[in-house]
RNA sequence: GGCGCCAUACCCAAGUGGCUAAGGGGACGGUCUGCAAAACCGUUAUUCGGCGGUUCGAAUCCGCCUGGCGCCUCCA
């Protein structure tokens, strides 16, 4: 099944065509680590991380490039504040980062280009646009591209340059040949990290280093380009004018951004200090049921983020696991009544989540279809105690493995019986003893125990079970 | 000022020209159960912010209005 993309550039959902048959390059703009990363870096990295994962179980090769950009003027600052190095900052953050992204099962990049390791190719592709005339060198050493040069420019974003002119209220840097272009190098000051180039000693600006990491990993046209919304402009729109203005080339087939994680309705944001750490966050909240949240809402529109929505996705998520633990302890056996029935339907519904992830990787209307898959297994399963068909075998399957196509399903459905300690399988004998000579009263004192030490005891047909919290 | 996005039930959220407007949470009723829990069955939008228009037909397309948000400056 082709899969149809929306693209930021086009405006529209088109089919996808990768660039080379069976191989997709991917690029999601990384975090700039000057801060912890919050909840709208990991909607953005998993968003990025179940696009992967589809093309991946769909058998294409993926080469996923995440960079973290560890030079700018916040982290030099932050630094300053506390006295050490940048990159005692940088490293910090970055190290959080893929802490957090770990425990949310994203998985790891193909590369993740630090911006400080590529300052030669940043060199070069300056060097290249300078050469072509579409960059220069201001006597203080700051280089700057000439963005009235790049005819393309405001493509992405969908502004026009002159709209953009009377529009901007920075001041106008005088060592500029016009205000609108911006810099690709910043020239050294004291107290700044700087690197020697052939117009000066300084570092590069902020949009460069995509432009020059990106297309060393990926080659000069990438398959897809992801990030925030917040970075079509001006950093995507800058990144086509950098980087097709050095090779001539289409930059990225397709540009795709995902929308806003918000607090009471508002941009979740480090400059207005309204966001939530994702360190605080797992904290309160299980890491599959978040995962499954960010998830459950197209990734182009905004998600607010609220704790009582993340209980409900508990709640919610919870289901489809004890459907997958409640089959993973049948056996085997027999067809059942209505095995043809069930095949189909699991078949039906497996049919429509791949349909709703080839839409542009609808994950919420994906989602729907695991919970229908949810339910024609339970259904199945209560009709047959203590036993399981091939067809419901077979659907359950099917729920397992397209929920880690969304990076789902990726701990332990249950704790390991070892794990039950003493005194809590004794309450449940003495709870079990106490049912067994209908002593009603005695047995829900245990059963309150048990709920008091985080354990809840659910009587099946083949018996009581325990389970945690 | 320029550009753009969003508005679907009590809440969250799919659906973007035509089958009964997905799914989840909640609520209510039922089955099962000693009681619960879990699971299952049923009910919960003749209607998609408002007003017009296009069309045989619109939640879906167009216009206006109202309300919310974003980008134009660092930002996933």
């Amino acid at each position: 099944m082709s899969i149809r993309i929306y693209d930021t550039l086009k405006g529209e959902k088109v089919p996808f065509e990768p660039v080379r048959a069976g191989h997709v390059g991917m690029y999601v703009c990384g975090v700039t680590v000057q801060n912890v990363p919050h909840v709208g870096h990991m909607r953005s990295s998993i968003v990025g991380d179940s696009i992967r994962r589809f093309f991946e179980w769909q058998g294409d090769e993926v080469t996923f490039v995440y960079n973290f950009t560890d030079v700018d003027d916040k982290i030099i600052a932050i630094a300053n504040d506390e006295g050490v190095d940048f990159t005692v900052v940088a490293r910090r953050n970055e190290v959080l980062f893929l802490k957090y992204a770990d425990m949310l099962n994203i998985k790891s990049a193909s590369h993740y280009p630090r911006v400080t390791e590529h300052i030669q190719e940043i060199i070069d592709i300056i060097q290249k646009l300078i050469d072509k005339g579409k960059a220069y060198a201001a006597p203080n050493g700051d280089v700057f591209y000439r963005v009235r040069s790049f005819n393309g420019y405001g493509k992405l974003s969908k502004k026009n340059i002159d709209d953009l002119q009377s529009g901007s209220r920075v001041q106008v840097d005088e060592a500029k040949e016009d205000p609108l272009d911006f810099a690709l190098w910043k020239s050294a000051k004291p107290g700044e990290p700087a690197w020697e180039t052939p117009w000066g000693s300084g570092r590069p600006g902020w949009h460069i280093e995509c432009s020059a990491m990106s297309m060393k990993y990926l080659g000069e046209t990438l398959d897809i380009h992801g990030g925030g919304e917040d970075l079509i402009f001006p950093h995507h729109e800058n990144e086509i004018a950098q980087s097709e203005g050095a090779s001539g080339k289409c930059f990225s087939n397709y540009w795709v951004h995902n929308g806003w994680v918000t607090l009471g309705g508002e941009k979740m944001s480090k400059s207005t200090f309204k966001f939530r750490p994702i360190s605080e966050v797992v904290e309160d909240f299980e890491p599959e049921a978040i995962r499954f949240y960010l998830q459950s809402t197209h990734y182009r529109s905004p998600i607010e983020f609220i704790e009582e929505r993340l209980r409900e996705a508990e709640k919610a998520y919870g289901k489809l696991r004890n459907t997958l633990l409640e089959a993973a302890k049948r056996t085997l056996a027999g067809e059942h009544p209505r095995e043809e029935e069930i095949q189909a339907e699991g078949a039906k519904h497996r049919e429509a989540f791949i349909e709703a992830m080839s839409d542009d990787f609808n994950t919420a209307r994906a989602l729907g279809s695991l919970f229908d898959l949810s339910r024609t297994i339970n259904r199945a399963l209560d009709e047959t105690p203590g036993s399981k068909s091939p067809a419901v075998q077979s659907a359950v399957d099917s729920l397992f493995e397209l929920g880690q196509v969304l990076g789902l399903f990726w701990l332990p459905l249950e704790d390991e019986g070892e794990d039950i300690p003493e005194e809590i399988q004794a309450l449940l004998k003495q709870r079990n003893d106490a049912r067994a000579s209908k002593d009603w009263a005695k047995a829900d004192e245990a059963r309150d125990a048990l709920a008091a030490a985080g354990w809840v005891v659910e009587d099946r047909a083949d018996g009581p079970r325990l389970k945690r919290k």
